[in-house]
DNA sequence: TTTCCTCATTAACCTATGTGTTTGAATTCC
DNA sequence: GGAATTCAAACACATAGGTTAATGAGGAAA
């Protein structure tokens, strides 16, 4: 139930046997989470951290005044909810958008592997910096790129993030989300999300069928609209 | 030089006298910058990490199109670009706002303490996970706050922030920051970041004297137009 | 089957924010 | 001390995106 998260640090770097053995031991229980319900909530001090093995799940925040916005999208491997090993108090919650089956760590034995396996620690300290890269790529879409732009990033984002664990098919892949999600995630709202779905359907970008079968129509242009380059995901494998 | 940064990580945990005797002897080599000054660029491939130890800086995206992106906005103590040393590779670029003491500090030394002083490291690791719930809160309020809003939200936090490494004055603080870079940093037009603090200064919520002198006048009023609330910056102690 | 839901779609209207431009004050440069 | 820049401030106008509301389509529940 590890293999996904392996397969995922194993990108940044190698893995020795010894490090992959201490990871699938790590994990002792395991849970299945229908859609649209909540991992972890906000102010939560949970005594566990969490990876998606199967499903689509988001961060979020939610503002007094009951607004909501998705601040990250976290597929299969994603190790979730790291951060609260130390920062202890949820700063925000954790909800399924698909079913979703998440398999859990005591900080306990996160703490022990800080103890013992530096470099281990290290590539899950690395995974933690990607999740914050990828927070200031949002940042960077939503305050500066217009509202098509930001969907064709998001887009973009998800096929080469999907396709490094191996769900995509060629430029297709399942990406089972509302149009009122995308717009918490996007800052939007769902009429605009609407239109620029519409627009990208009617311009030949993409094409969304119903039950979430996400197909990129002409990549090329989409990167072009969405000024994406996957730098940041650092998807490049060296020593670290 | 490092006091500051002592100073910072202590609001999270305890430090024993050998760690902080460790980070006095890591930083081996100090600059001064001036205002608008790149102290990394995108791209870079740095072998060391730097600490604010004076000053106050931005980290920035610059867009294809030329917009810029300011996604987290640093002052003295701050450890900037930690990121670099597992990222390897920059995925944003970091440039002074005001001339700044910069203290460096080897990547190689960092390694050398993720591999003998695992608490220590668990600290560090905790500083960039602060950075990224700024990150997230930032989301937040430019997704689904009015521009009013993220604006108050900016000083409250700044006045929170500065005021936890003592760099207030009751509830004035020191703030050099153009209305240029402002909107950089909010994703707003210099036309709007000017209207914005116009609508503020009128309705007695702060004031903005030359040379950045910023004041809050009434702090529960900002503070309920902003919906800030400060746990996402954890600066509780207690054991990491 | 019928009845709810949830979600997508579309229309009409509105406003927050962007764009372009000008002016004047303050700094910095020679 | 004058020239050149930078920055704040303001105005007029344009538009992207928000809001409200109505309708339909599909699935789930009963």
């Amino acid at each position: 139930m590890t293999k996904p998260l392996i397969r995922k640090l194993e990108q940044s770097d190698v893995l020795s046997d010894e490090e992959k053995a201490v990871l699938e031991r790590s994990f002792t229980r395991i849970r299945d989470f229908k859609a649209d319900e909540d991992i972890v909530r906000e102010g939560d001090r949970p005594t566990e951290s969490c990876i998606i093995v199967e499903g689509f799940a988001a961060r979020y925040k939610l503002l007094p005044s009951g607004r909501r916005q998705i601040s990250a999208i976290h597929i299969s491997g994603d190790f979730v909810d790291l951060h609260s090993f130390l920062l202890k108090t949820m700063d925000h919650g954790v909800v399924t958008l698909s079913p979703s089956r998440v398999a859990f760590v005591p900080h306990a034995v996160l703490n022990t592997i800080s103890e013992q396996h530096p470099h281990l620690t290290r590539l899950l300290w690395l995974s933690t910096l990607i999740d914050a890269a990828i927070h200031r790529q949002w940042l960077t879409t939503m305050g500066r790129s217009s509202a098509v732009a930001q969907m064709a990033h998001l887009l973009c984002e998800l096929h080469v993030r999907l396709n490094a664990v191996g769900l995509t098919n060629g430029m297709s892949f399942h990406f089972p989300i509302t149009q009122e999600e995308l717009g918490d995630a996007l800052g939007l709202s769902t009429v605009h999300v609407n239109r620029v779905l519409t627009e990208l359907k009617a311009g030949r970008l993409v094409q969304w069928a119903g039950g979430g079968a996400v197909t990129i129509l002409d990549w090329d242009r989409l990167r072009d609209i969405a000024e994406f380059s996957p730098t940041y995901l650092s998807l490049q494998n060296e020593p670290r």
